[in-house]
DNA sequence: ACAGGGGCTGACCGATCGGTCAACTAGCGT
DNA sequence: ACGCTAGTTGACCGATCGGTCAGCCCCTGT
């Protein structure tokens, strides 16, 4: 038969599959997906799930690797500590990154620490805390510390779960554009140590 | 025998099991915590736990109930937008609650619409879109969601998780009282509508 | 002394989980 | 026409899930 009435003419399975179980694992959380509902979900049978990814912590780090690799070229761009380089260039790259790949930081952020044992997330959970360093350097006090886990956490959230407790959308391009400039002010305003009242 | 090894003497079941049930909710995860984890780490039957509340539904119930009674009541006394009242004071409340229901706001915020079909975890939802639309009144702008959400849930975040990632401790008493007062001042910055920049 | 009942437990249940395996199908080089 | 291989599937597996049930222990009222 020709395929006529399938969704996707000829499309990777692979990266269907991956499509779907990303955004269920973000959403409903990973242990409360099950491999059924992403095969019935995508339009295939569980085993070919198991077939293209091994195993459902296989399907995770297949869905979750890009996303830490740019996180953590992204970190490596971080500008240096001893020249007063204004940081809102690397805030504004790293709103862009939230805004593109939303779905794997929530389910970073949300389920991190519940996933501690599978190595892409602790290899995420690594890159953040360079992160965090990076931006409250050694001094690190207690008030710098809260102040990059709540833009960190409270960008990351707004971006999904926050949208359906206000009632919004999930999909992007809503009002991305001006989402994205008033997250790299809140940002900017969290993270600057310059800029700060210094109480 | 007299109860002399036992851990506690004669300590309510329901408690001691609630206590743990809360905690392995809100670092594990709803899903990913049996009913049988619950039960051996407090030290008794499985059975027991249903015996004493019904269904794992009903556990999260009861371990959810009061924090959200106490939220529901907190946002009540939010003060009037009319009234130019300084929100700071607000604020403080605001915080204390987070610090004496951490994981149950954890709980809620990172798992909460994967549960929203729990009775206990929509109310809950519902107070916090209530705090919501008082705190940006009909105006909403994105600029001013995007606020809330980032204060709400950076908030929440950095009072369990983000200490992992930080490698802090989990438990209280720590630095909580400084982390108390910087957290206050961060949230106001974050809230306060008339002390913003208004780019 | 003796019923009675609340707290608690182990055995058991059906359902579902992640995962394995043999078999079927379609395309492709020869 | 012939294998060969990659993609896909349903049947099946042991383990574990939430939940039920009969019964045991022990305290208490009488």
């Amino acid at each position: 038969m020709p395929s006529d009435t399938d969704a996707a003419p000829r499309a990777q399975a692979r990266a269907e599959l991956l499509v779907v179980a990303l955004e269920q694992f973000a959403v409903d959380g990973y242990h409360a997906t099950s491999l059924q509902q992403i095969a019935d979900r995508a339009g295939y049978a569980k085993s070919n799930v198991l077939y293209h990814f091994g195993s459902k912590e296989g399907l995770l780090n297949a869905a979750l690797s890009a996303a830490v690799d740019d996180l953590a070229a992204l970190v490596d761009t971080f500008p240096r500590r001893g020249a007063g380089v204004d940081p809102r260039e690397f805030v504004e790259r790293f709103v862009d990154y939230l805004f593109a790949h939303r779905l794997e930081v929530v389910l970073i952020v949300n389920q991190g620490q519940s996933l501690a044992d599978v190595p892409v997330v602790d290899r995420a959970m690594a890159v953040i805390a360079r992160l965090a360093l990076e931006i409250c350097s050694e001094d690190a006090s207690i008030a710098e510390q809260l102040r990059f886990g709540v833009a960190l956490a409270g960008a990351a959230y707004t971006l999904v779960a926050g949208r359906t407790i206000l009632g919004g959308t999930l999909e992007p391009e809503d009002g991305d554009a001006e989402a994205r400039t008033a997250l790299v002010d809140i940002l900017a305003e969290l993270l600057a140590p310059a800029a700060r009242p210094l109480g």
